[in-house]
DNA sequence: CATGAATGAGGCTTCATTCAT
DNA sequence: AATGAATGAAGCCTCATTCAT
């Protein structure tokens, strides 16, 4: 391999670090401040990084909260592709996909923050690209609900629509509670984990149930 | 009636009617462009009054957010409580309730997307009153699901902070898709009527048959 | 005396009343605020009048701050001619001068912080009658310095003009001092008016002896 | 010394000399306007830099006017001090005190306008550090004043104080009619120069033989 | 790539003044 | 005369973005 090219590939090393750092910075001051609270400057401070280094990786401030939605955004995405694409049961798929989302909040709090305060309730989500992500995620649930309708795990007289956003709602504002501290999880790390997998078990509980085919 | 109390009542009169003016006015803004993307003056503008006489009826942008949220908000709980402490059936108490949420969308939606998404999301709303007056909503519903495991009609072995989180957070999401227009209703008055209703059912269906007390 | 007149008079001294009344309100703002730092609805408040009511007898706020600079100024221009016009030694007349303005101060202290602090080091000080009034202190200040140079009293070797300066200058200090708390002075209202006359002895001492004509 | 070291020291120079150039625009608008006359866009284009830039050296308006306080006052009170701390006579201290503060008025009238007319005699002047740097003049006076009566070269029987305030006020009013224009000195440089002379040595004249000691 | 000084438009807020009652 | 609602110009300050080094 010739010297250019390792020099190269440390360099763009380099470059996705500092990118990275600047992300990880703003998801931390957008979740603090929100994304109109949070100048510029204080994601550089945050990052360690000069004010104008900031504008090297992005084109601007709209630019950085779009990208943290579309890179965070599709790697969550790609885990509920995962779940829906599996052979589970269809309950085991709702288990996993409301353990997901809440074990998301649970290890990476700022992250969901950004995700449901800032970008999923934002006037710029009016944009078509984000609606589309945010579908998708309707898309997916909504095929592990019909394919439970299918199998006839499901009752098939209710809109799978409907089921899926009280589905998607439900876990949602059990989120927005915990960030907004409208519910505070206290205990060590193993209680807050057993914690959110009964909510999860709950919630998936009472929508199976609901949605349960009767004899 | 002395006359001075008279004009006294009629001065008051206007006066009210001005302020309400510009409340009304910063909905529709505030629905359309968001907070931030709205300036005093377009509240003015759209209210049909001098740039300076908003601050005459409020202390700054921000106290007419508070204020719009304060209001409507009250008088949206007291419809809620209304329902909660009437004698109907649980079922037909959250019939009730999703039926009223949806309603409220479907005739004044701009007091709606200020209320959920200018508010509800916003860093300001991390002020203790409004916490407070979210957390009321949370009671309200809970005095209705905890009554209906009190009576039978709702079976008692699971949270019902947690049942509550998701009848709310159900009706908020599908609120919030039709506020970010991810569902579209289509069709004249009656048939969007009827469609809101036949959600408030399949959602109370769905929670109700989750919720159901199995013997 | 018609009864009309009668009405006439009483209404315009209930006008004058009323201009009064805002004239001193506006002493006490001015005093405790600073001109720039009072608003015209203040002084309003403190005279206990409606807002509007201000324009009725004043143009605008400038006239306010002129008008009192112009009533209080020219009181206080009588008595020092008063002084000067007597026929006492040179002496006594500038002790007289001394007690005169220190005496103010202890008396109506809000007067002088707004004579001295407002009027007086202002920007719209410079307006010709303003400067002018100021120059018909020196005068008659000069006036006594003079005719005590001329009675062979003060030596006549030393320029009257800086003398005077010299002596008013010693006064405003020492005012400027008590109005900014540089000095406080302490006890009951009998040792307060031997301090100051104290204070104006000492002044009056040291530039005699300093002016007195030697053999 | 290494090239970094001489880039900062450098790059710092420049940060600096755009910080001098901002506070002597101010000092000149300032002198011209008033505070409250001028605007911070005015200081920007007297400056001839961005508006935003006063901003990046200053936190507001209010800063600046305490900012050129504090270092020409310091600076002032130093010269003061050296003086007072010299071995030369009483008399001739004072002579050199009187002279500082008239010729400083000469050679900078604008910065002498703004010292006088929009910081000591301001409402924001009731600060304490302010407070205290005045009094810092009053006590080095009072150091020449109090030496001299231990030497005997003035007589003890008059109180220290008053007599400091008497001729700082002289001095103080003197340059007040100055900047107010009541005075006018006209002729080229050596007269003025020569005339403010004289004015200095005939305030130390009186007040040097109003305080002196008696045989 | 990195820095942070420089720019300037944009928006909130204040408040003197006017006006209708 | 009296009231206080209504007006809107003026100015401070913020902060996203650019630029020179």
């Amino acid at each position: 391999m010739p010297v250019e090219n390792q020099v190269q590939r440390e360099t763009s090393a380099v470059r996705a670090e500092k990118r990275a750092l600047i992300l990880d910075a703003a998801i931390q001051v957008f979740a603090r401040s929100g994304y109109h609270g949070s100048r510029v400057s204080d994601i550089a401070t945050e990052a360690g990084v000069a004010y104008g280094l900031v504008y090297h990786y992005f084109k601007n401030k709209e630019e950085i909260l779009s990208t943290i939605f579309e890179e965070r955004w599709a790697g969550f995405l790609d885990a509920v592709e995962g779940i829906a694409s599996g052979s589970n049961s269809t309950e085991d798929k709702l288990v996993s996909v409301a353990a997901l989302i809440l074990n998301v909040f649970r290890v990476r709090p700022e992250w969901v923050k950004v995700l449901v305060m800032e970008i999923q309730r934002s006037q710029r989500f009016s944009q078509p690209e984000q609606i589309l992500a945010v579908r998708r995620l309707f898309e997916l649930v909504g095929r592990i609900v019909r394919s439970g309708q299918a199998s006839g795990e499901l009752r098939q007289d209710l809109d799978a629509q409907v089921a899926c956003t009280m589905f998607i709602g439900a876990l949602d504002l059990e989120i927005t509670s915990l960030v907004l501290g409208l519910k505070k999880i206290e205990g060590d790390d193993a209680e807050e984990r057993e914690h959110y997998l009964k909510v999860a078990q709950t919630v998936v509980g009472i929508f199976m149930s609901g949605m349960e085919a009767r004899s």
